[in-house]
RNA sequence: GCGAGUGUGGCGGAAUUGGUAGACGCGCUAGAUUUAGGAUCUAGUGUAUAACGCGUGGGGGUUCGAGUCCCUUCACUCGCACCA
């Protein structure tokens, strides 16, 4: 056997079995400057896809990357490993989801290593152990206690033949996905947070984020929690009760000719016609997506109220409608048809009149004519004394008379609504409440804590949860009166669960606490966190709730948990994302066994930069295996000229080694540049590459001298130093074949003196009104005269300027000469 | 529908501040080496009716100069509150 040879099976063991050993990944308080470094920990479905490989290996470059710089890095991971899949795992194969779940944490742990990912294992944290969980539960009565977490009638998707709630994606075409029987929303007795609390601050904090996150997220995260300014107007039925309703459209509201009402509406109940019930009853059954889809037919009918417009007086219809919601605003809407594409559909259906209120000053609008509403800007007519203003305006005055009227107030109103976090599912963290037929609700007390979810169960074949049917989990004592009550069978939404996680990791082991103060006064923030988009919205969105709660409490430093976020793209082949379903899947595993850990890494942070969706290629792979080989065998084809302590004392270099030194100092620079300004480290391994491709175009003999040889031993030196965080393996390995003792993982990043990254001369082109037509190389110092008298004197130029009025010259030093031409 | 993105060679992508479009990699072509294949190394590779030509989804604009800025238009992808 060649000991020459790259095996990278046996290097790669070898190694992961060393950083195990060494726990060279620990992270410790001390006095360095922390850096805390975080990706979004995955749910153990079993085993890696390519998605997590993306997502780690992204981490664990930056990880690797700013241990080297002389920070003491916090890297963790763990599981969220509460959630639908491992019910179905059961049902299907009849396996407790508690095994199912934590032999697949048990294969995934293994796999991460096996990828070389540089965490902290001690740190290792799973949300569906007790000793987590238990804080989700503690935090809950915290909640409680603020008055931040409520109970309120919630709709909910339910399968009325499996006897059970079903997830928004468990409904298909709005049919059940197992029985395809059709889905009805049944209203259930929900848990609440109370994140519209903090609507304001979720939004004010979005300044603070603006340096970290990038741009697109928090236009999400404003849109999510849509503020908007509007009126609360005061509407009264004709028997005189109050019917307020909201509308951020106030200038319009002299145009109103009809309201309508959501199904879920109270209002409904009160009236006794049996073919309206049976309509409402119906309208209630579909979704909320398919209620709010545009593309859907707006389906009403007249309920035969009548409502008075406190402007104008007049007395309009009230209908019922499937796409008004009884969770945003009151319930009920004020109809304007001539602008609003929706009311317009609405009334044209229903042969409802209409009013233009608003008309554009060039070309009058004609309901006879109209085809559709008119929604731009325009001047207030039939509006009473409003009439003649310009519609912008007119919002705050007429917002300013209701005042003064009494009719209506300003109220801001938000798109976000609380966060429903009860689940009608065993696997979750339980609702650490009781139900006493004289006490009411009653929380579990702190010290009767953690309410253990029972882990040998049985689903029979059934989607419903084993919990409501487990005698010994729902019957309880009332902590209050003793009496014989009901414990609450309903779980936490998952997303609860990682909310707070990343604080967790600063103490994971703190039985007494649910994050340690001193712990997450040192480690917290997170200072770098990386994750999917898909997360925009909910999750980022909850985990930042939760820590302006946590901080309010004093058990966190900072409103925002996360300083700097990073969104990575898809991993797509064949044009579509890599998913079970379509089919298109590659195994890391498979991948690993064939090129190695080293060359899946690579490959995968060289495809694309990380915001962007990545497309698979195994010629891509084997692209980044050549060259992982190529710097195995220069590096051990040249190790006999390296020595650790080299010095240019006394030494001249010719100009090809000048080169290769000039072309090392200017790949440090741009590897620094791109791993840590910029977060683009598909450039930086082509940085790489192209120093690879300058070491082989070099001479022998030229290496061979003395000279060479310490030209040689500070590429080495330095070049597995920035290889390192990509390809952790085969440096380490070849790092030891040079024969250092010290690991590479301790080492320091590299410096790059600036001076030595100057090319003596520069290749600089001449325009002729902006088209090259020559190009010259000049010395990197040319003075702006003479390299305009270059350009000026250039034969090519010469000729074609010849009998042309110069008309201006524009030089940009080191990159061109432009010069404008008449005739 | 609402919200957010993306369009550059045969392909993945590069171009950091408006300044040489196509770095780097894949693929392809030729050569060297090899019994052959593979591997490796070297050279070439946007297009072309070969020109002071064309070229960053299409159309228009600003500028000495536009992939980059502005207007407009088309196509595709993702998220939408009980999947995580």
């Amino acid at each position: 056997m060649n000991e020459m040879e790259y095996k990278f099976t046996d290097i790669e063991a070898k190694w992961q079995k060393i950083w195990d050993e060494k726990k060279s990944f620990k992270a410790e308080k001390d006095n360095r400057p922390k850096y805390y470094l975080l990706e979004m920990f995955p749910y153990p479905s079993g085993k890696l896809h390519m998605g997590h490989v993306r997502n780690y290996s992204i981490g664990d470059l930056a990880a690797r990357f700013y241990r080297m710089n002389g920070y003491n890095v916090l890297h963790p991971i763990g599981w969220d490993s509460f959630g639908l899949p491992a019910e179905n795992a059961a049902i299907k194969n009849n396996i407790p989801p508690f095994e199912w779940t934590r032999d697949n944490i048990a294969h995934m742990k293994i796999q991460c290593k096996q990828m070389g990912w540089s965490y902290d294992w001690d740190r290792e944290i799973a949300t569906y152990t007790k000793e987590y969980y238990k804080w989700n539960q503690w935090f809950f009565i915290k909640m409680l206690e603020k008055g931040l977490a409520y109970k309120k009638e919630s709709f909910v998707n339910w399968c009325p033949d499996c006897n059970t709630v079903l997830a928004n994606e468990q409904v298909e075409d709005g049919k059940c996905w197992r029985c395809k029987s059709d889905v009805d929303q049944k209203k259930l007795e929900q848990w609440f947070f109370k994140i519209t609390d903090k609507a304001e601050d979720l939004l004010q904090g979005h300044e603070t984020l603006k340096d970290g996150w990038p741009e697109r997220v928090i236009t999400m995260q404003k849109n999510w929690i849509g503020r908007s300014t509007g009126l609360m107007a005061n509407f009264k039925l004709e028997s005189g009760e109050d019917f307020p309703i909201f509308t951020t459209r106030p200038d319009t509201i002299f145009g109103v000719t009809f309201m309508v009402i959501a199904p879920e509406h109270p209002l409904l109940e009160k009236i006794n016609n049996p073919e309206l019930k049976a309509f409402v009853e119906k309208l209630k059954k579909e979704s909320v997506i398919d209620r709010t889809n545009e593309e859907k037919e707006k389906e009403g009918m007249d309920t035969g109220l009548k409502v008075i417009n406190p402007f104008n007086g007049d007395k309009i219809p009230l209908f019922v409608g499937n796409f008004v919601l009884m969770e945003y605003g009151t319930g009920a809407i004020m109809a304007v048809p001539t602008h609003d594409k929706r009311d317009f559909k609405f009334a044209k259906k229903f042969k409802i009149p209409m009013k233009v209120v608003i008309d554009n000053a060039e070309s009058p609008i004609k309901i006879e004519t109209m085809n559709e509403a008119y929604v731009e800007e325009g001047i207030l007519v039939n509006s009473g004394d409003f009439s003649g203003m310009k519609n912008k305006e007119a919002m705050a005055e007429i917002i300013k008379f209701a005042e003064k009227k009494n009719i209506g107030k300003e109220v801001v109103n938000f798109r976000l609504r609380d966060w429903g976090i009860s689940r009608q599912r065993y696997w979750g963290c339980p609702i650490p409440v009781i139900y006493c037929e004289d006490c009411g609700t009653v929380t579990v007390p702190e010290k009767d804590l953690p309410v253990e979810l029972p882990v040998k169960v049985d689903f029979q074949g059934s989607t419903i949860s084993p919990l409501t049917k487990m005698e010994s989990f729902y019957k309880a004592k009332c902590p209050k009166c003793g009496k014989d009550a009901r414990r609450e069978t309903d779980t936490m939404d998952t997303f609860v669960d990682s909310s707070w996680y990343y604080a967790r990791y600063s103490s994971p082991n703190a039985d007494n606490v649910m994050v340690d103060k001193e712990a997450a006064k040192y480690w917290t923030p997170v200072d770098q966190y990386i994750g999917g988009i898909e997360h925009a919205c909910m999750h980022l969105l909850y985990a930042r709730f939760f820590n302006m709660v946590m901080f309010d409490m004093g058990l966190v430093p900072t409103k925002e948990p996360f300083t700097k976020l990073l969104t990575q793209g898809m991993v797509c082949k064949d044009g579509a994302k890599m998913s079970k379903s379509i089919g298109n899947t590659v195994d890391p595993n498979e991948m690993c066994l064939k090129f190695g850990a080293d060359t899946v890494r690579l490959f995968i942070l060289f495809a694309a930069p990380p915001e962007k969706d990545l497309d698979w290629s195994e010629k891509g792979v084997e692209g980044c295996f050549r060259f992982v080989n190529r710097i195995w065998r220069f590096v051990t084809a040249h190790k006999d000229l390296y020595s650790a302590d080299y010095n240019y004392n006394n030494l001249t270099l010719n100009s090809s080694l000048k080169k290769v030194r000039c072309e090392l100092h200017k790949t440090i620079k741009f590897v620094t540049h791109d791993v840590r300004d910029r977060m683009q480290y598909n450039t930086a391994i082509a940085r790489m590459m192209e120093l690879i491709n300058t070491l082989y175009a070099c001479s022998e003999d030229d290496y061979r001298s003395e000279a060479g040889k310490t030209v040689i031993s500070e590429v080495f030196n330095s070049l597995l130093k920035i290889l390192n965080p990509f390809v952790p393996h085969i440096t380490e390995e070849l790092w030891q074949h040079l024969g250092n003792k010290e690991l590479l993982v301790n080492s320091n990043w590299p410096e790059y003196s600036e001076e030595l990254t100057h090319d003596d001369e520069v290749e600089v082109v001449f325009q002729l009104n902006g088209k090259i037509r020559s190009k010259a190389m000049v010395s990197a110092d040319i003075s702006k005269e003479d390299l305009e008298k270059k350009a000026l004197s250039d034969e090519k130029i010469l000729e074609m300027t010849e009998g042309k009025e110069i008309v201006k010259i524009i030089l940009v030093p080191k990159k061109l000469v432009n010069i404008v031409v008449k005739g």
